[in-house]
DNA sequence: GTTTTTTAATTACTTTTAGTAACCTAAATA
DNA sequence: TATTTAGGTTACTAAAAGTAATTAAAAAAC
């Protein structure tokens, strides 16, 4: 028997979230975020098994995203500040959720 | 100079928990699941992108974790039925947050 | 009463993503 | 002068995800 499909197409707004999301560090990435604007050291020093490499990378994903920015400081020696914007800023419910969830675990 | 670090773990059920949530395709399989129980080419159909063997591999890790059940239904024919424990059902302000979080964007 | 379809997978193989380690430049510190 | 620090990049390896073919057991179609 043959059906006319008209598949309910997933919301590509809540599909592109879960995407974003579901890429290994970038949630913890966000958290260290929630609380301070940091420096790229500061970040890698929060989340040890981070490396340099994935840290830039998930960083650029972000920024262009839209999520984090990053802002270099012109002074001796320069710095490079990451912080959120308003729409990373606006995840605060997220990671606190999850927080919330893993405190319950055992 | 030196300096004694006793690094600032990452608690490990926080980490846990976005190890979880970090990988592809849980998300988008738990958000289903929040609706109702559902058969494994239900979810398959909900998803049009995730192949069975992904679904396959992503439904073990969550009943491994106690997230979801999977039960055997002895009728004729036999069906697999999907649904969340409690503490699956407990990630759904994880999962309503990233919503509306999405919903947001432009 | 064979053939085809459906369900819930498994297996083999390819591509993409992540991890490791070495290197880089400019400035700061020892 | 030599080493360290910050914030990366590059090359290579390992792990995760994607694709496609196969499977078994039952149901439906022919």
């Amino acid at each position: 028997m043959e059906e006319t499909l008209i598949p309910t197409a997933l919301c590509p707004k809540v599909e592109h979230a879960f995407e974003i999301l579901g890429k290994k560090w970038t949630g913890l990435i966000l958290r260290h975020l929630m609380t301070k604007t940091c420096r790229f050291n500061e970040i890698q020093d929060a989340i040890p098994e981070l490396s340099g490499r994935m840290l830039t990378e998930r960083m650029k994903e972000l920024e262009a995203e839209g999520i984090v920015i990053r802002t270099v400081i012109p002074e001796r020696p320069i710095k490079i500040q990451y912080s959120l914007t308003d729409k990373g800023r606006q995840l605060e419910p997220v990671i606190r959720s999850i927080e919330e969830w893993a405190e319950l675990q055992d």
